[in-house]
Order: structure tokens, then sequence, then C-alpha cells
DNA sequence: GTAAGTCTGTCGGCTGGCTGACATATATTT
DNA sequence: AAATATATGTCAGCCAGCCGACAGACTTAC
């Protein structure tokens, strides 16, 4: 890992795309270390890691699988922050502070997941520096994007929030095709309503409105941009 | 400063409170070593630091002043995600990745900010790792902070989302006094409306609601809340 | 002191998107 | 295969909060 800048990091359209895949950037040696001082454990689909209001112990590592990181509003909403899969670490912000949960994470599949207690992991990250700084670009990184999802919003009418976190999710988790790009994180209406502040008809109405206009089709749950530059139109 | 656990860490109704300004908790040495490296700039009230699209050059402490940190939603709605005051980083999240600014960061009163190289204080972190954590620390607190904005706005009524963002203000910058909290940040209604994703004129007539109950006092532009239990209770 | 600029207060009309309700389609379990 | 659960599609009604507009209050500059 070289010091100070990313070499993977990219950015598209104002996007940054600092890899948040913790575990895939760590050396063999931390891996071990960090396997040796925490617990492998395996959930099923439907189980919580934790919830709002529990005392934080410590920080997760996602092995495999997908979790679900989010809030539930007062008035009883879900408000989803992002998911997690392979490498990535969750469960930080409150371990890294004292105190207590402030979100739910949720296993949306069959999951493996690393615990690590929280002092275990403050020592682990003084004697590896590079580690700590990697987890600060991606804390960082995670702050913008919160950040333009809170813009978005807060500022925004709902096509265009759905028009911008398709582009969001196909830019970080898909990959180009021709014109087009393609996604295949399992996402059902009501999740990309949590995600964009809406209800699910909203997103059901918007999905095909989508698709009429030719701007995405999808086979088997997975979502096609038809073309890019369509769906770019629609953000601005 | 203690490794791993803060000293004046507080929890007050699940509200993290690791403190924000970072210059207070330095050494003298390093406070000394940040100043020889950067540049101490005078702004007058109104002077932007830096715009969106900008390419980052390096990262900012506010000694002095107040500088907002916001978003311009492409419907050129502004969204406020905070504000800094004496001691406040900022601009960290664009410099310690590569890329460009997301966010406006604009001078809300005559300030005075120190400006540091990128990699100057990369270099400056891995020199002082408990300053790097010191960081993690801070950007992890703004990280759940955002995410509580965002399921506040995402997810609640306005009324709810002033009376939220009332109760975080006073816990964060104000002080208890008696069954109540005063804060002397200055904020016009359209800031407000700014930070909750609501109108101008729905914040006027919130506040002015929520005087005739008696949940809060003006004076001199200096909020009182008469009783923090009345406030609680509009948040749930 | 006056003028220009910026905030605060108030109101009527309008609408985006929520609510609730129900039908159909697709998965999962037994 | 049947039964149950979960996901999608559609629609009418409604209302919270936006929009525009204007008046008065308070600041700041000259």
């Amino acid at each position: 890992m070289k010091q100070g800048k990313l070499e993977n990091d990219q950015l598209i359209n104002g996007l940054s795309l600092v890899p948040w895949n913790v575990l895939d950037q760590l050396s063999p040696a931390q891996l071990r270390d960090l396997d040796k001082t925490g617990i492998t454990r395996k959930l099923e689909k439907g189980d919580y890691i934790f919830r709002s209001g529990e005392s934080a112990g410590g920080v997760y590592f996602l092995k495999t699988g997908k979790v679900k990181v989010s809030h539930i509003a007062s008035s009883g909403k879900e408000v989803i922050l992002w998911f997690c899969f392979g490498g990535d670490i969750f469960g930080l912000a409150e371990s890294v502070q004292c105190g207590e949960r402030e979100v739910n994470a949720f296993a949306c599949d069959q999951s493996e997941i690393l615990s690590i207690p929280q002092d275990k992991f403050n020592s682990f990250l003084f004697e590896n520096p590079q580690v700590m700084f990697l987890l600060l670009q991606v804390m960082t990184s995670r702050l913008r994007c919160l950040s333009e999802t809170l813009a978005n919003v807060a500022g925004e009418q709902v096509n265009r929030r759905f028009a911008r976190l398709l582009f969001w999710m196909c830019t970080r988790y898909g990959r180009s095709e021709g014109e087009g790009m393609v996604m295949n994180v399992q996402l059902t209406h009501q999740e990309i309503a949590d995600m964009i502040g809406a209800t699910r008809q909203t997103v059901t109405s918007l999905m095909n409105d989508f698709r009429r206009e030719g701007v995405l089709k999808i086979h088997d749950h997975v979502i096609h941009i038809v073309d890019k530059h369509k769906l770019c139109n629609l953000l601005h």
C-alpha cells in the first residue's frame, strides 16, 4: 500500500470511488493478525448483527454476504444508509468512539462476519498506521457519499433522487457495458424507496416510467442501464 | 491524549459528543508544527474558501470565525451539511482522497484559516498517529451526525426535523440552563431551512408555533429552549 | 439620515408524492 | 401441489409543505 495517495482511486462524474473493500487491501500478515484477534461467525438471512441502542463492543468485517445498515426514524420509517459487501467494514463509528449503536446492521443474505473487540482493534490500528490511514480514507469516502445522499434527499424531486441512486449504484457496484451499465445487486422496490426517502409505490411507478422511456431494462432482477447518457440527462 | 478511548466523550440522548474541535486537542509542539507547514489567512464575511468542482489541494483548520459547508443540489437548492467553528477541520475528505471538492466552504463571519497542503498533512499524520486516530474519531462522529440528519430528513415531518435540529444544535453548541438550554449560534431562518430540507417560510412559521407553545424564546437572535422536556416530547 | 439590502411574518393556491386498498405475480416452505 | 409469504402493479383521494407575492422590521453602508 502506498502512503498518501490511493492508486486505484477513480473519479467518475464527481463520484469518488475510493474502494470500500478493506480486507482486500490488507497484507496477508495483517489479515492473519485480525483473524486471530477476532471471531468469525456465520449468519442466516434475516439475522441482526446489532441494533440501534445496544452498546457497541467492537467492529465488524463482512467476509461474504450482504449487510444492510439502516436507521429507523421515530416515525417508524426505515432509512437505509448503505449496503456492505464482501470485505467491507461496519460498526466502526460506534466503536472508535465509545457509546451505543445508532444504526441497525442486518444480514440480507447468508453472510460471514469477523468481529473484533474495540480495544484490540484500536491497538491493531496503532500497530498498522497505514491501515488507520486507509480507514480514514474509507470513512471520509462514506462521508462524501452520505453528504451527496443528503443533498439528494433534501434538495431534489423523487425522480431525480431515483436516477441519481441508479447512477451511483451502477458506478460503485456495477460495470460498464457498451453504452450502458449493468448492476446485479438485488434490491427490492422497498429497499430503493428506503434509500431515497420515498414510498414503495412511487419507486414501482418510477421504475416502469424509466423502463418505458428506455432508460433501463430488467432481466432476473439485474438492472441494465440501456443508455448511460439518457440516465445522466435525468440528473440535472 | 489517551489512546483508544476519548476522555471528554459524552452521550446525551444517544447523541455522540466527540468534540470536533481538533486544534484544542493537539499538543503545543504539534500546533507549532502545523503552523509552520501551513499558511494562515484572514477571510472576510462572504468569502469562499473553496467551491464544488475545484481541485482539492489541501486541508483547512478554522482558527476563528464560522464557516458553512454546503452542497448545491442541481435544483439550485442549498443543503447545509454543517457549520465549522474555532478549531474545526474541514476539506479533509477531498484531500485525504484525491480529487475535486464536492462541497462549498463559505465564511459566514470574518474568519482566520490555516491551510495545509495535502502531502505535508499526510506526512504529519504518519508522524503523529494519535492525531490520525483523533481524526478518525472526528470523521466517524460526523458520519454519525450526517446519518442522523439523513434519517431525519428522509423519515420525519418538518416539525420534527426542526425540533431535532434545535435539540441537536443546543446539545452540541449550547449549554444547559436550569430546565432549558441556550445556544447563541446565529442562524437565519433560511439557514435552518437549508439544514432540514424545508423552505424559509415553513421555518418562520414553525419558529412562531414553537414560541407560542412555550418551547423556545428568542432574545437578540439567541435561541433559548425554555423547557428541555417539552422539546424532547416533540422528537418522538 | 437616508437608502439599499437583508431578514422575518403571513397568506392563498396548488401539487408532488404519500396513504390505503386491492389484485396479481413471484418465491419459499411444507 | 398446495399453502404461505413476499414482491410488484395500479389507482383514487388527500394533504403537508412548497411556491409566489407582498409588507413590515431590522442592518449596514454611505
